[in-house]
DNA sequence: CTGAAAGCGCTAACAC
DNA sequence: GTGTTAGCGCTTTCAG
């Protein structure tokens, strides 16, 4: 079988304890035995057993996530980066799908009331009362990514701002009829994109005619699918004359969709009509599509290190960090800095 | 706390070995007990502890994955599978994001040998000699996804028919000087998708030319990524009059850059020159590539399925599985049976 | 059939 | 400082 404390203790001639302490970095050991111990582990290749450990009592050197099972580019960069930062200080990942916060309960019990887990990552979920109440007065940290409640670390990104940016831009080109094409704005972050697209107007004197505001009233993923922008953009082109030339569109998987609703109806972006998106998924690249674009990989990462810190100090209050996006222009709005890449090399056969 | 195997023999005035008995299916437990201690189980909503059952010996209910630190849909897709599998056994994802296999040394060390996982999965990597030589001889079953060996239970898809079916339906399109556009034939995948190929055109008494045939020697995930397709296109520029009227493309990713290569040289698709992936990653949908599709999310579900049978039979001959891939008509040949969808409505500014 | 007892490997409280 | 011991919750002999 494998060492344990036991044969290190044996061949250094002390007790179990001691190794423990020595191990765990404890005070009150001397330092002779406790380098003593440390070559002797070495020479064994010790490795402690975490499984016994975790039940023990001591933590457990892992850290459960719970995404939405949704095959996003938005997660995978994510977690890249919570695992890249977790390999860093050799912690586990477990990877939880699930389609609907309510689900987290059972996973929640199996891992984190039972010594298994040591934290917790939840992302883009919107938390429920009684899932809040459960974590609150609990030891294990948890992180909220790309999600908010008061009373956890999170990590968001500054919607408000990333609308603004989008907006604004379509300002900078000339554009006064702007439209905003949104998921539900019960949301948090469709009515802070929302707040961002106001604000833009504004600032600029422009008027943000309640016709140009297309929300949709989707619960399923919060009106973030394509489908809602396909919806959407027909109830913009229905306008007729009245369209819009330019349209934020709150998110990337949206502008997909209101794509092929202009495709439908012979509409060319951005002669007709200009779009901007927001996450910068993989395919906005290759669609061209003017963007704002989240830096997932560092808010994955920074995930990890919020819990870090957390775990040193459990009592302090929450801290919640946001990201500022960034504008990435491509062809989608008619301008581009970055060399135009279009896609046009693909043609109805 | 919560409820041990204590509370409810206490409650059921019987030894805690009875009730674990009972939990576990063992026979040798009287009717009358076993329906006792179940309903008094049920009614304290008692949950076996899995880090204690893990340290006492029995397995763990989780398994750990390898997958490659690499955001592709291919495992995003594939890893759905086996999580859909997984929660419907009640097991855990371990996973772990590698790059290369040699990585999995530590990780491998650390969980397996140490009862804390029982079962691995592995993902499109190349098992290298010491890892088959460590695990061969272990009791937890490791079940290759997209790879293979003959030591271990895998699940793959057959390359060779694919390719075969890709550049039959070129054939069929009347395509006489029909490339081969592959990525490193030292992989195995490589390989087979050149004899598919290659089996094909001798079928349909064409001759596969050498200029005709490409292929990357690039060691960077076996020259399966945009950077040798984009490369190797040029080749087939080169070629000048000599180009051939379609190109079968080892993969979705490589077809991306030869596009990219394409359009550089003001070429389009499918008019100047037809081309068929493999894969069907996301993108390719939205490119209108014509591509050969693995059936990802089943791939990942019945990986844990074959984990399952092996968990119940260690000692058999390993199994190895093997799907058929489907060929997916979209525009980027020329033919299309679903509905054309072109994607040139974004045009360059 | 069933109870008692011995661990699994480690931590932490308690003595000396 | 350091050894000893009592668990953590569960599985598994070993006696009855």
């Amino acid at each position: 079988m494998s060492v344990t404390i036991y044969d290190i203790a044996k061949k250094a001639k002390v007790g179990i304890g001691t190794v423990s302490r020595v191990l765990n970095n404890h005070p009150n050991v001397s330092e002779p035995t406790r380098k003593r111990i440390f070559s002797i582990a070495r020479k064994l290749q010790y490795r402690p057993h975490p499984v016994a450990r975790a039940l023990a009592g001591k933590g457990s050197n892992s850290i459960l996530a719970f995404i939405p099972f949704f095959p996003t580019h938005f997660f995978s960069e994510v977690l890249q980066g919570v695992q890249s930062r977790l390999s860093d200080i050799d912690w586990e990942l477990i990877l939880y799908g699930v389609n609907h916060p309510d689900q987290l309960g059972t996973a929640f019990e199996r891992h984190v009331l039972r010594t298994h887990v040591s934290g917790m990552l939840l992302f883009s979920m919107k938390v429920n009362k009684e899932f809040v109440k459960t974590s609150r007065n609990l030891k294990t940290p948890l992180v909220l990514v790309d999600a908010f409640h008061p009373s956890f670390d999170s990590i968001t990104v500054d919607n408000k701002r990333g609308a603004y940016l989008a907006t604004q831009h379509l300002i900078a080109l000339g554009h006064k009829r702007i439209g905003l094409l949104n998921a539900n704005p019960q949301s948090v972050p469709a009515r802070e994109r929302l707040d961002g697209y106001k604000e833009a107007m504004r600032d600029a004197g422009l008027t943000a005619h309640p016709e140009l505001i297309k929300q949709s009233r989707s619960k399923v993923f919060d009106g973030f699918t394509r489908v809602t922008g396909a919806e959407l953009m027909k109830e913009f082109i229905a306008l007729k004359k009245n369209m819009p030339t330019a349209i934020f569109v709150a998110s990337d998987t949206q502008a997909l969709g209101a794509l092929e609703t202009l495709e439908e109806n012979q509409l060319r972006c951005p002669e007709d009509i200009a779009l901007v998106g927001f996450d910068d998924i993989e395919l906005a690249r290759y669609m061209g599509l003017t963007t704002v674009r989240q830096p997932m990989f560092m808010m994955g990462a920074l995930a990890v290190e919020m819990f870090e810190r957390r775990l040193k100090n459990l009592k302090g209050a929450p801290v919640h960090s946001q990201f500022t996006p960034d504008l990435v222009v491509r062809t989608s709005c008619g301008s581009s800095r970055e060399r135009a890449r279009s896609l046009d090399i693909l043609r109805r056969a």
